[in-house]
DNA sequence: CGCGATTTGTGCACGTCTTCACAAGCGCCT
DNA sequence: AGGCGCTTGTGAAGACGTGCACAAATCGCG
């Protein structure tokens, strides 16, 4: 841990890159820094300290530090991180200096909200393609993109060098789709649908389902419910404090 | 560990349920046990195997296992769980029994999604207000519901005693509609901005971020491309893998 | 009634993640 | 130049989560 000089950054060295292979929590928290530091430099700000960036991004500076140590180290003592080169080390640590395709399958209620959501422009990604089974919904225009029907996903997956594949189907259709998905080459995939899907070795599947969110609410609730039945054991020194809304700390991000 | 009966399920014994405080990790595993259970019910099946739900839901038989055992063990030994008990014991758990009512707080393109999306009403929610600050959505009908201005929510929050918050608005404005949330007295929140929301002690907020999801995939992707430029070193031993479409392990639900 | 097949529940070891606490390094002011 | 305050980077300890492997329990059959 000596011969660091930017790694690999944007502008690149030659020679192969040498991904630091990160461990998975400190990568689903990348994405949030990243995010918090968007911000910082909006607002003016050349440099941030951990404190500040910890703070912007809801979690503990010893562990924002340590997450950004182990992808090089930006940072200089009794300074601070310097905002622009540490936006540019994460994107380039999480492959965003190239706008990926994103080929969206379901255009349903769902689909035609994720097809409208800009943070997907405004953060990496391009919506390449929208696919549906049902006739009666291909050809519709959402966004300034044609619905197209999902058997002509090979086509697609050539004509946009589709890299990520987003099932927003009903459950019944998932498995199938992702089946297509791969066999046309993608290898990452976000589903929200509520089925768990099997795929090939090599292959990422991250989920996202609205309904377990809510049940993982649903049980904080219900014990704080039955915690607030007690008598005042120890759960006062908490509800009581003065200052109102203070903590931070209580924030839980998906994914921890 | 050696008194159980049936804890305190739904048809309550009388004295405190004594909620086992459950590992996290545990909790965020509930409900997909829950989803594949009820697939298995629908298929008429009335005992499953460890072995058999922990496929369906995608993870490893002996973290099922323990993680049942946490919630006090209703399987037989030989045989396998009930599926009808052990489906009224998750809901129990996760406060299923009660149908909790939900607050939607933001109208735009995902709320619109979140509103009309069944799956809510099928899982133990019912959506029982949209609100919105923009006077001009206020009034708009959807899937039977009314939106109405968000100041109202003192009001609403009376009428329907609202358990949750659901955050689908702007990042600018989820601050402020955390806090009024809050005020209430809404004490668990799923917020869809990308942003950190500061909320006192005791208040549960979990988050939804779409374009994280995103590059967290766009990460492996980037790392699986710099990896497949090397020669043959040890990958080839998994993409060369015979079998084609084999494995499942390699689901990664959020929250993992 | 006993035996074997089957499946749960769990002790234990291992790996990963988190957090504290502090030495090392940097800049600024005198 | 030197010292002081601030901030990073990291070693070490502890908490947490995972997975193996096996004993204990149950059923069915002869």
């Amino acid at each position: 841990m000596s011969q660091h000089r930017h790694p690999g950054a944007p502008g690149r060295a030659g020679a192969v890159p040498a991904l630091p292979d990160l461990p998975e929590a400190t990568v689903a928290r990348l994405p949030e820094y990243l995010r918090a530091l968007h911000n910082l430099a909006d607002a003016g700000h050349e440099t941030v300290s951990s404190e500040g960036l910890s703070a912007a991004a809801g979690v503990n500076s010893a562990k924002l530090r340590k997450d950004l140590s182990h992808l090089g180290s930006y940072g200089t003592r009794g300074v601070g991180y310097d905002v622009a080169l540490l936006i540019e080390q994460i994107e380039y640590v999480l492959g965003l200096t190239q706008r990926r395709a994103v080929a969206l399958v379901g255009v349903g209620n769902l689909g035609h909200a994720l097809a409208g959501y800009d943070g997907f422009a405004s953060r990496g990604f391009r919506i390449a393609a929208l696919l549906d089974a049902d006739p009666s919904r291909v050809g519709e225009e959402i966004n300034g993109l044609v619905v197209r029907h999902v058997d002509e996903l090979p086509a697609v997956a050539v004509e946009e060098s589709i890299a990520i594949g987003v099932i927003a189907t009903p459950a019944a259709a998932a498995q199938s789709v992702a089946d297509q998905l791969v066999a046309v080459g993608v290898t990452s995939i976000l589903n929200f649908a509520p089925c768990v899907l099997s795929v090939p070795e090599g292959v990422d599947v991250r989920k996202v389902d609205l309904a377990i969110e809510l049940q993982i609410l649903s049980f904080h609730e219900h014990r704080k419910a039955s915690l607030t039945a007690l008598p005042a054991t120890g759960g006062s020194a908490l509800t009581a404090l003065p200052g109102g809304l203070a903590a931070t700390e209580t924030q839980e991000a998906i994914g921890t």
